[in-house]
DNA sequence: ATGGCTGCAAACAGTTTGCATGCCC
DNA sequence: GGGCATGCAAACTGTTTGCAGCCAT
């Protein structure tokens, strides 16, 4: 359970936390990977899979996998939920812990041990509503908005 | 928006449709698959993704895609939340709604316009507590339980 | 008969992995 | 110096798509 997965550190790895924590956009890897670039610019994609997949483990960052799009990665730790923009797939922090279903409770309907949940809030943000008042566009897929 | 996806019907779509309602299993595609092949030997993946995806969008069954996985099928068509054994992978429905946290209400905070929401409750089913309590093994991954 | 739907296979996107080399300890 | 971590590219998985023929209307 706490047994370090890495024991060595690494600048890529300094770098893609650091950048990932100064971040509040929820980056897909291949967003962070262009990112870190900037810095490290023979960094490969695949070790900055290999590390965030690391460091999610170790509870130093979150990885999110919500609906079918691409995982995106939390610099923040810490539990919470989020908003997703269906328009544009932007994420943001949901403030306030929205849900503290009593763990343990539940469990009898189904005979499941309830461990955690996962909630997301769907909707439209603000960048779209103010886009889509203008343009009227369904178009605007994945413009990230930030 | 009420414009009818398909306008013929087939006996694929006919058959798959007819499955998945009777299972409680939340299959992925690949699985339903398989059992419509029982009945259609012929049935090519392809045309399963095809009729769910337009089934899907006529709201007569529901995709589930959360977390990382491989997307689910749900031939309940009424809103409601899940259970996923984060051993098993094994999905089940939440009875009763469980949120319902008043829409356009929290909007204000981050300026989204709140349409939805997706909730799953993440847990151990009745069949891996046993399970694991025999063989404490940390395996049986995607075993389906059903 | 017509064109939506199918089967097939190839293409795709996101992610993972094997291997030789590099670099942290 | 030893071995974990990297870079690179190839492999993998789940899903989508192009196309020629088929079959419900």
């Amino acid at each position: 359970m706490s047994d370090p997965k890495f024991q060595r550190n690494t600048r890529q790895r300094e770098v893609i936390l650091e950048e990932l924590r100064q971040l509040t956009s929820h980056p897909t890897a291949a967003r962070l990977h262009e990112i870190v670039r900037r810095r490290l610019p023979k960094i490969s994609l695949g070790t900055v899979y290999r590390n965030l997949e690391l460091m999610a483990e170790m509870g130093a960052i979150q990885k999110l996998q919500f609906s079918g799009a691409e995982a995106r990665f939390d610099g923040n730790p810490d539990r919470h939920d989020h908003l997703r923009c269906i328009r544009c797939n932007r994420v943001d922090d949901l403030p306030g812990v929205s849900l503290d279903l009593s763990p343990g409770d539940r469990d009898d309907s189904h005979g499941y041990r309830i461990l955690g949940h996962r909630l997301e809030l769907l909707g439209i943000c603000a960048a779209c509503q103010n886009l889509r008042a203008s343009t009227d566009g369904k178009t605007s897929r994945d413009g990230e908005c930030d």
